[in-house]
DNA sequence: CTAATTCCTGACCATTTGGTCAAATTAACG
DNA sequence: CGTTAATTTGACCAAATGGTCAGGAATTAG
């Protein structure tokens, strides 16, 4: 956005388009996450786009709509993880896959991963329908997925719906608090090693913890 | 204030004082929470604690003031449950008491944990300096009493940062994220039976799951 | 080329914001 | 009681906020 090469080639109305909404959205999404939905102000997230204010209006007519696609992607993103916990008959390998597919993502994408946590923390506002369907329906189908597993003596009888609370938990650790946990560990980021390190650690300790023998 | 019975007797000046703080403190609390810094406001935490604004600014001159007698006064009660976590020579003991009270603090004192979560995430502009102080000196003497629990054979060896984080985790998502819970809860909080178990259960898989022996 | 369409943006506006202030009220004290 | 000090508050202000709009610039269609 600083360098003031116009690639005239590929520049369509169409691309036009689609690239300012994609920078817009990302500039939204790092301000929303540190600022909460109240907090954030759309001149704050035209200058992190580079772009007047009155323009990001012109593709999001309200800070709402613009939050609203944000939260929107989040959950998309959250999805696609949802997917890998697949009806496995291997507890240790779909657990495997699946926590390790939440801190790839806590990873790649920590400001989404803020974001939601706000709107949970504001009681959710916009994504409590949801909630109530979605991510309430998958639940329940994992449930039962875990308690067939305790069923047929492949893990300890752990409760099923806190054992997930547990993975959500630490999975959503690792984004939200990263700040926290950088200045712990010296005020530099955890290297690809370090967090490669704490991947490993949560789920060989979750995995021994609910007893999935190796 | 909605009563307006004036308790003579007790009501001295220094009372008053002492009574009005505690109430702005606690209506701050709650919408510093639930809105971040940016996004509260005084005339909300004002309205929250039943007094004009005009009054709130009579006490705490700032909005930044408030906010970081808030941010402070959630430190000390974490500093209140780092206590528990002494230097015992049984993990078990140690741990299952660090634990218990970490998320009895989450339950009785979710909005402070939620303002927590919002400064960090805010890259801890108020408490940058605890965080490289008093927080990396616990965290460090604690992580040495950890690697002695590993190096007398007492629990498995897993790098003791990352199981401390995963205990903050797992503590604070019950806070942060107990709108979520109840939402899958069908709609209603936690009784006080269900807590219990969500604790036994952190508890179990986590010390099951650093192999801490019974 | 021209006309239509999309994109861009400085200037503007009503409302909300953190914070002030002077005047009124209440308590404390001799 | 009367004087002093602490508390309360409606009215007010400058700055910031979400959003608008008119008119200009660029692209595309015919």
């Amino acid at each position: 956005m600083s360098k003031p090469e116009k690639v005239a080639k590929t520049t369509s109305k169409a691309k036009i388009r689609q690239e300012n909404e994609k920078t817009i959205l990302k500039a939204a999404e790092s301000v929303f996450a540190e600022f909460g939905f109240r907090g954030a102000t759309t001149s704050m997230i035209a200058e992190r786009a580079n772009i007047p204010k009155a323009n990001l209006h012109y593709y999001f007519p309200t800070k709402q709509a613009l939050y609203r696609q944000v939260v929107d992607n989040i959950f998309n993103i959250w999805l696609q993880a949802a997917d890998s916990f697949d009806d496995c008959d291997d507890p240790i390998e779909a657990l495997t896959r699946y926590i390790e597919k939440k801190m790839d993502i806590s990873r790649e994408n920590p400001m989404g991963s803020k974001v939601w946590a706000n709107e949970i923390i504001r009681r959710a506002p916009v994504i409590q329908d949801y909630l109530e369907t979605t991510l309430k329906d998958w639940t329940e189908s994992r449930v039962a997925v875990i308690q067939r597993w305790i069923d047929q003596g492949k893990i300890n009888p752990v409760d099923p719906q806190y054992l997930l609370y547990m993975i959500w938990s630490i999975t959503q650790h690792y984004a939200d608090f990263n700040h926290q946990i950088e200045t712990l560990n010296g005020g530099t980021p955890l290297s690809d090693a370090q967090y490669q390190t704490a991947k490993d650690n949560a789920i060989e300790i979750i995995l021994t913890g609910i007893g999935a023998h190796k």
